[in-house]
DNA sequence: CAGATACTATACCGAGCGGTATACTCTGCG
DNA sequence: CGCAGAGTATACCGCTCGGTATAGTATCTG
């Protein structure tokens, strides 16, 4: 593995774990058995080192989620879709669920949560247009988009945290059950 | 107003808008027009300042949680009364529940998290006891108090945190609304 | 071989942090 | 008054932080 996956990763476990504002440079670079001029020549600053975390792990994200909340006029089995591409990246990378999830729930100014901010963004597109397309087949539904996807990620994120905390599987089991409590507070 | 109380609030507003980490003791104190030796009067340290935040805002919210959990053998009046306790303590307490909210979340090993986790403890043990007593009355919940207790704090804090972000009401509807979903979870 | 380019280490910088030593002022009380 | 103690300010300390200047080495390319 060479220098720059390496420093990926220990910076990656040190911000999960201890926080970003909370972890230093020297530390990160100790951990990875390398010196600080390293680290900076691969990424500009800190900041640039938690940018390439985010993004790298992040992209290849949102392609399984834009394919996933599709609309083919079947909301049951496009939140299932949804549902499973969060459940399973979450349970790929543990380590970056953690993280981007307290940087979500960081302070409004912290830099935590505006680095993350652009990426929570771009995970709300694909979901509203999913929603904003079945507003179409399911008239009771009109206008609330918005409130549909805010909904389903808090659900999510419950769901997810939850199981990550407990060890316990993110199963099919789980997704149905999630799935169909999501429905009926649409359509109660 | 006298200046513990000055420095109390002002600390307050800028841990919950940057962080605790990431706030100075001099930032607050000149903010608070007072100079650090006098912080460091009343209150021993920068911890100590968030311990007295946090212990001056959820001691109240305790009592006040314990009695609405009180279980009297109707868990839909209870549920209720928990929502209406933790929703009215958002609503009169925005900044301080965006704090505790993302102190929640903060990484595990942050000083953050570590400080609130005793608040969070005893937040769950009125809530657990009530559905372990409701078990007795309803055979399916048995053995999922803990369960129970997680997901229904996790549907309130997404919740509120929709409603606070969105400067919306947490009114009556959205309660019964609330309410009805996790009964639904519960028993279907 | 020569030169450029990518990579790495030592040693350092200015700034800001949490916290404090010292000393002064104000207020209540005998 | 005279004294005690709570409260406040100035000025400072030691430490760690993010970031860099300098210089050296390895590797690739002509």
């Amino acid at each position: 593995m060479n220098n720059r996956t390496t420093i990926l990763e220990t910076a990656l476990s040190f911000f999960a774990a201890f926080g970003y504002e909370a972890t230093g440079t020297l530390e990160i670079c100790d951990a990875a058995g390398v010196s600080k001029p390293t680290m900076y020549h691969y990424f500009k600053s800190k900041r640039g080192l938690m940018e390439a975390i985010l993004s790298g792990n992040f992209q290849p994200f949102l392609e399984r989620l834009k394919e996933a909340s599709r609309y083919q006029h079947d909301l049951t089995l496009n939140l299932e879709r949804v549902m499973r591409a969060y459940f399973s990246f979450a349970q790929e990378n543990p380590v970056f669920y953690r993280l981007q999830f307290s940087m979500q729930y960081a302070p409004l100014k912290s830099e935590s949560y505006e680095l993350v901010l652009p990426w929570v963004k771009r995970q709300r597109e694909p979901i509203q247009a999913m929603f904003a397309q079945a507003e179409a087949d399911h008239g009771n539904m009109r206008g609330r988009s918005s409130g549909y996807t805010t909904t389903l990620l808090g659900m999510i994120n419950a769901y997810a945290s939850d199981a990550l905390a407990r060890e316990r599987e993110l199963d099919d089991e789980l997704i149905y059950q999630a799935r169909h409590q999501f429905m009926h507070g649409i359509f109660s």
